[in-house]
DNA sequence: GCCCAGGTATAAA
DNA sequence: TTTATACATGGG
């Protein structure tokens, strides 16, 4: 069963450009799970071919891919603001930021730290047929729930190193509700953000990444070394707060652009 | 072997 | 308050 839309995005550009570490591509097809369910999606001239229903395209898929979200109109806004945004804009003018779900938000950058994504991706893979809920050739994002009865022992399958103590923090947190995942959509941002860095493993850099991916907080800036240094060499008179509320698409335009072309801000 | 990867906890200055 | 180091693992 498949529901078609007009192409409102770009598949590559969204799904592999650091902000979601379940899709992968065969032969022109993207294949990922989020809120328990597997889709497969492809293009075909103008329009995009999702192997759903049009009930769960309705319920999951187009809030997931925020089209809702007028990017053309944030795009400009942030392009008119500085030149060097606009080439990263334009170098990738199909990205969306994802609305993923939380809980794996949470848990993928925690997964992220001192790590590279290559490898992110494939702990994140071992998780979910580990201890997530087997949908036939997919696997659902293990809960909190599931993952809170775990020892560090049951982990060392995913190789996740020293992370798996932070998991598992989190996993008690969330599951014993120490930690209310839902109250962080509307909390106050640096409420919301002292609130994720109660969880070990969770610094800075970790809770915006999970308020700006997994709670849409599109003010947040994740800044890690990368991106200062990106930060330093491309946007020298910027801070990312001038940036403003689309702070966090901004950022992923920039994470995007310079990761694609590091001979850019190689420094000196 | 060495260095790095979408950082953070911890100890020490 | 800021700065240095360990941390698990795998790829280049």
């Amino acid at each position: 069963m498949n529901y078609v839309i007009p192409k409102k995005f770009d598949l590559t550009e969204t799904l592999d450009c650091g902000q979601a570490f379940r899709w992968s591509e065969t032969d022109g097809v993207w294949s990922g799970v989020a809120y328990g369910k597997l889709l497969k999606i492809t293009e075909k001239n103008d329009t995009m071919i999702m192997s759903c229903t049009k009930e769960d395209y309705e319920k999951i898929w187009h809030n997931y891919f925020d089209l809702d979200c007028d990017y053309e109109k944030i795009k400009s806004e942030l392009s008119s603001m500085n030149k060097i945004l606009a080439e990263a804009a334009e170098f990738a003018p199909g990205i969306r930021i994802l609305r993923q779900e939380p809980w794996e938000a949470l848990c993928s950058f925690i997964f992220s730290q001192n790590n590279n994504i290559k490898r992110i991706k494939k702990i994140v893979a071992s998780f979910c047929e580990n201890f997530g809920e087997n949908l036939g050739c997919a696997y659902t994002f293990p809960t909190a729930e599931r993952v809170s009865q775990l020892t560090e022992e049951d982990l060392a399958p995913i190789k996740c190193g020293f992370r798996a103590k932070y998991i598992l923090s989190a996993a008690n947190m969330v599951a014993n509700g120490e930690i209310d995942l839902n109250s962080l959509f509307t909390m106050n941002l640096d409420e919301a953000r002292n609130e994720l860095i109660r969880i070990k493993g969770v610094g800075p850099k970790v809770a915006d990444c999970v308020l700006l991916y997994g709670f849409h907080r599109t003010e947040c800036f994740p800044l890690d070394v990368w991106m200062k240094r990106a930060m330093n060499v491309l946007f020298p008179e910027n801070t990312p707060e001038d940036f403003g509320v689309n702070s966090g698409i901004a950022q992923q335009y920039i994470f995007h652009y310079s990761r694609m072309n590091p001979h850019l801000f190689e420094e000196k």
